[in-house]
DNA sequence: ACCAAACGTTTACGCGTGTAAATTTAACTT
DNA sequence: AAGTTAAATTTACACGCGTAAACGTTTGGT
């Protein structure tokens, strides 16, 4: 796979609702993102159509409906904005910026132990 | 203080350098960015003079040299950058967010035990 | 066969940002 | 006092992005 194509703040809201569940029919992008944004159908069609553009979505039409499905995966996404974002802030020092986290957010009890755990696992390498 | 201003990725060079060091002369400044970006001299007048505008630094000058301090601090530029980073992309699910980073990125292994710490003092409270 | 609805595509526009040239202002030098 | 220089300030411009209207096209309904 090629660098994955660069998806905007507002892009990624239509990718995270392909993400949830794939395909998605215009419709239903359209209906769930004008309940939590202030967005015309227009301005949605038009996310669509740069995600489209960019190879960041792809569609089947069947009769009047087109199904919406991604093509980078959220995987993908979440790596390169981290890699991006770690080095853009951090200058790449995952260490300081897992702690600047750490200190300044809340954790679930839950959460501290996954984290724990993952550490552990971590020094065995 | 209020919401600290908006600096983006090109300005925050300037400030990165003025976190490391207080106060620089605008010659300082100017040399040691263009030993890492291959900015002109202009262009790096210009983050300076939109740094000042927006109350991101300030100046003093002493004859005809203007030496500059930062106005935002680091940390209230961190815990802006990550504030947006995490609501932006994990949806202010922060633990998620390390769970991604420690998987991804090498970690030293002190690196390793200042987290374990961390987690450890986190669970009292 | 034609109309209307549903959907994609094209065009548009203002603002932020990266990039930098042109202009003004202040001050050291001679 | 005037000229030169160093520095700030103003102006400029293209491109990405958020926002959306206008336009084109396909297809189910009558």
């Amino acid at each position: 796979m090629n660098e994955p194509p660069r998806i905007t703040e507002a892009e990624s809201e239509v990718m995270k609702l392909l993400w949830q569940k794939e395909p998605l029919s215009a419709q239903e992008i359209i209906h769930e993102l004008q309940e939590q944004m202030e967005w015309s159908d227009q301005t949605i069609k038009t996310f669509l159509n740069r995600l489209h553009k960019k190879n960041a979505i792809r569609f089947e039409k069947s009769g009047r409906t087109y199904l919406y499905y991604p093509l980078v995966s959220h995987d993908d996404y979440l790596k390169a904005e981290n890699r991006s974002f770690l080095d853009r802030v951090y200058n790449g020092a995952v260490g300081m910026l897992c702690a600047k986290f750490l200190e300044e957010e809340k954790l679930s009890d839950h959460d501290i132990e996954e984290l724990e755990k993952l550490l552990r696992k971590k020094k065995q390498s």
